[in-house]
DNA sequence: CCAGACGTTGTT
DNA sequence: GTCTGG
DNA sequence: CCAGACGTTGTT
DNA sequence: GTCTGG
């Protein structure tokens, strides 16, 4: 699945890897981005006979509310949705023919299942480089029309080689040529549409472990992306185990200590030294 | 017809 | 255990 | 996705 | 809003 990721690259180069003429947006880099929050994303217009169609960016919360809903409260928001399944269901469906989206990365993160842990784990593509994960949005609106919330999804497909060791799922990542036709507001042939949805390409994904701090979805900076130093990581391991070794040899000798003197003990007595409880005890036992 | 859901992921 | 917030 | 809360009353 | 289940 998709339930973290990354958008760390500056507004100029967002702009010019998706062809957007104008933004009005601020964009700080996002090292860690989470559901609920709100994400840049693109949008074309539709083309008039004054306008040709041409791509905005316009952001949007994570986690896709559909329009019928009045209260948010009262629905789960979708932070995904499986592509396979978009037109047999009928939160999505609408949205598959009338709201595509792209939305910028350069990385998503999976949690790896180690032992009882989760590892947190980045997947790049292409080292690093601006991608497109297929979106889907609604825009809830007042009576009057006027735009209450816009809200996304993040399309999921099976995991390609590359990332199914860590996890089944993985985001719809759009080849770059499949863009224009993914946002286009002509197309309507869904089988066409669903067709762009695959398993990224192997030898595009490569992937590095990162540190917990991912995991607090207040942390977001750009320790987040930092690959584990495993060096540091081993010396830190072994300063551990030396250490637990030093406590393990203290401890057997504290022990080795107290048996010779209880076997002193034992020697000048005829009861257990354990026995007695109290003076008054050991008294009685005289007597 | 009306009522009630509308979804994904991971885990058991 | 399950829900909410980020 | 993970982390962290999970609640009420009355008072400030 | 629209579909599914009863």
């Amino acid at each position: 699945m998709c339930g973290r990721y990354t958008i760390a690259h500056n507004h100029k180069e967002i702009m010019e890897r998706f062809g957007i003429e104008q933004m009005f947006l601020e964009l700080d880099p996002r090292y860690n981005v989470a559901p609920s929050q709100m994400v840049p994303v693109v949008i074309e217009t539709k083309a008039t006979d004054d306008m040709p169609a041409v791509r905005v960016l316009e952001t949007s919360k994570w986690g896709l509310v559909p329009g019928f809903v009045q209260d948010a409260k009262l629905i789960k928001p979708m932070i995904n949705a499986r592509g396979e399944t978009l037109l047999e269901k009928r939160m999505f469906k609408n949205a598959l023919f009338k709201r595509r989206c792209l939305i910028p990365a350069d990385g998503f993160f999976e949690w790896m299942a180690v032992g009882k842990k989760r590892q947190p784990v980045r997947f790049q593509v292409t080292d690093g480089a601006l991608f497109a994960m297929a979106g889907l949005y609604e825009e809830r609106t007042t009576p009057e029309g006027e735009l209450i919330e816009r809200t996304c999804t993040i399309i999921t497909v099976a995991a390609n080689e590359k990332v199914s060791p860590v996890h089944s799922r993985m985001p719809a990542i759009l080849k770059p040529d499949d863009e224009a036709l993914w946002l286009s507001k002509e197309c309507g042939d869904p089988e066409k549409l669903l067709s762009l949805l695959n398993p990224y390409d192997n030898d595009a994904i490569n992937f590095y472990r990162v540190s917990a701090t991912v995991n607090n979805a207040r942390s977001d900076s750009a320790e987040c992306i930092a690959p584990v130093d495993l060096e540091a990581e081993a010396a830190a391991e072994a300063a551990t185990m030396a250490a637990f070794e030093e406590a393990k040899a203290a401890r057997a000798a504290k022990t080795a200590t107290r048996r010779a003197k209880s076997t002193k003990v034992a020697e000048t007595s005829d009861v257990p030294e354990q026995a007695y409880l109290s003076d008054e005890l050991r008294e009685l036992n005289q007597n």
